[in-house]
DNA sequence: TGAGAGGGAATTCTATAGGATATTGGGCTT
DNA sequence: AAGCCCAATATCCTATAGAATTCCCTCTCA
């Protein structure tokens, strides 16, 4: 092998004499996985794609072992899946079905979620709940909304609330299943912030009134209703671009490499 | 380092002339994550544990690069935990709160999977159940009931109604929930066999009959005689080995090694 | 006598190399 | 001409070794 760039030895050196002493130098397992993850979520590794761990080790400049096993992390999220001796892949795009299912699963959780919340929740998450509101109304009135940022605002409240509930099972499943629809929100720009918003707000409110019944309709609410804007926004991506296979969205099957 | 035994190099010719050629050899990170987790399930690891690698290296037989990817995936799975530059834990013992998140939780999923599962399952699916039902009542019928079978049946049987409800992230969720239970079963011999046997087959017998109303109360009523059965036990078992903390479980923190 | 700093051992973490496996292309047979 | 078999290549999987970090014991000093 050539010596490309000295790489990686002797680097963390650097970074333990960085600004916060408090916050470790990332070990490079965690450092792939960021990484990783910010290719899935936009897409610069297509669903399906196959994930070669040399490619990624010359493109990252990490070794092969740390990549292995954010990978690893990666398939336990089900965001890649492994076949073994032959390499990683990274998970098919969710089809109209699966997508369907991850709502009907999340109108189980999280209605109930909010009840918990408004019942038991500390006031350290209700505190944190009405500044991430407040920040993300001011984002979306801003003219030019980032979509990336709400959308990321977005995930964070309803993993809030799901903390908030106080149930540690809960927030664990709400926080895993909220992973899968970044790469949808990446693809279609939905989730209509000025409706969306609305709907958080009402949650927000009903939470602070510490009312469990009006946090589980306005959750309830506010899931069908993002439910009904997807199923729209995937009708028009399948008009958009038909394909021979009826009306499921494409799986991209893809033998195409990642960079 | 000595020459102990050939270990791994080149046993995988042996292997792949065995009965199944399409049962791959499994791979050693597969070996690796099986073992570790028999030994958390039956405590051969103790919860809050370390978890050495290079121990686990020796007694194995395997090097630590597939024990480490091993309890990677475990970690997901919050079995373990990894302290950078630390080491791997085995997770602390629920306590009494936690399993009662966790009941919670299964209330909000598994009631509504059953009657999904009356509605959408397949026949396979119901084959599939009706078997494992019949030969659970077998088991328990016997005379000398061996509770790990029945438990492993039980975790079985919840699987399969998620798997039946057609909802992929249903069944993904309940399995992991199922998990953690299994180390509380080990430590106490409760589940009524004679009793989860009835509501058991109180869940079958609506399912088959495509009853879905039946099929969610049989098996809320199930979770929730589970439940208490499970509090009791908890309560007897503080009562026997009562701790200075209250009446939460005590939290086994041990530092001990883990053979 | 207790507290804090320094050194050494043990362990984790990363990198590299070798062996095993699957895939692809070419040649041969039917 | 089509299908099958075989060899070569690329990739993955495991093992081993070196670098970095943490923990613990000891020594020193107030």
């Amino acid at each position: 092998m050539v010596a490309k760039t000295p790489a990686s030895p002797a680097f963390s050196r650097l970074l333990t004499l960085r600004e916060q002493p408090l916050t470790y130098p990332k070990s490079l397992v965690e450092l792939a996985y960021e990484q990783l993850l910010s290719m899935l979520v936009t897409m610069k590794i297509a669903p399906g794609a196959h994930i070669g761990i040399e490619a990624l080790s010359r493109d990252l400049q990490i070794s092969p072992t740390p990549i292995r096993e954010a990978l690893t992390l990666l398939e336990a999220q089900k965001l890649a899946y492994k076949i073994p001796n032959v390499g990683f892949r990274a998970a098919d795009l969710l089809t109209g079905p699966e997508i369907d299912d991850l709502f009907e699963m999340r109108l189980l959780i999280e209605p109930k979620a909010a009840a918990f919340a408004a019942l038991r929740s500390s006031q350290e998450h209700f505190d944190a709940l009405t500044i991430l509101s407040d920040n993300m109304a001011r984002v979306a009135g801003g003219e030019e909304t980032d979509y990336a940022q709400f959308a990321e605002g977005d995930a964070r409240l309803h993993h809030l609330v799901a903390q908030a509930s106080g149930n540690r099972f809960v927030a664990q499943t709400v926080e895993g299943l909220h992973v899968h629809l970044h790469i949808f929100r990446f693809l279609f720009r939905t989730n209509a912030p000025e409706q969306a918003l609305q709907e958080h707000a009402a949650i927000v409110r009903a939470l602070l009134a510490r009312d469990a019944d009006a946090a589980e309709g306005a959750m309830r609410d506010h899931l069908e209703a993002s439910r009904q804007r997807m199923a729209r926004a995937l009708a028009r991506h399948d008009v958009a671009t038909p394909d021979r296979e009826g009306s499921t969205p494409r799986r991209i099957d893809s033998s195409e490499r990642c960079p």
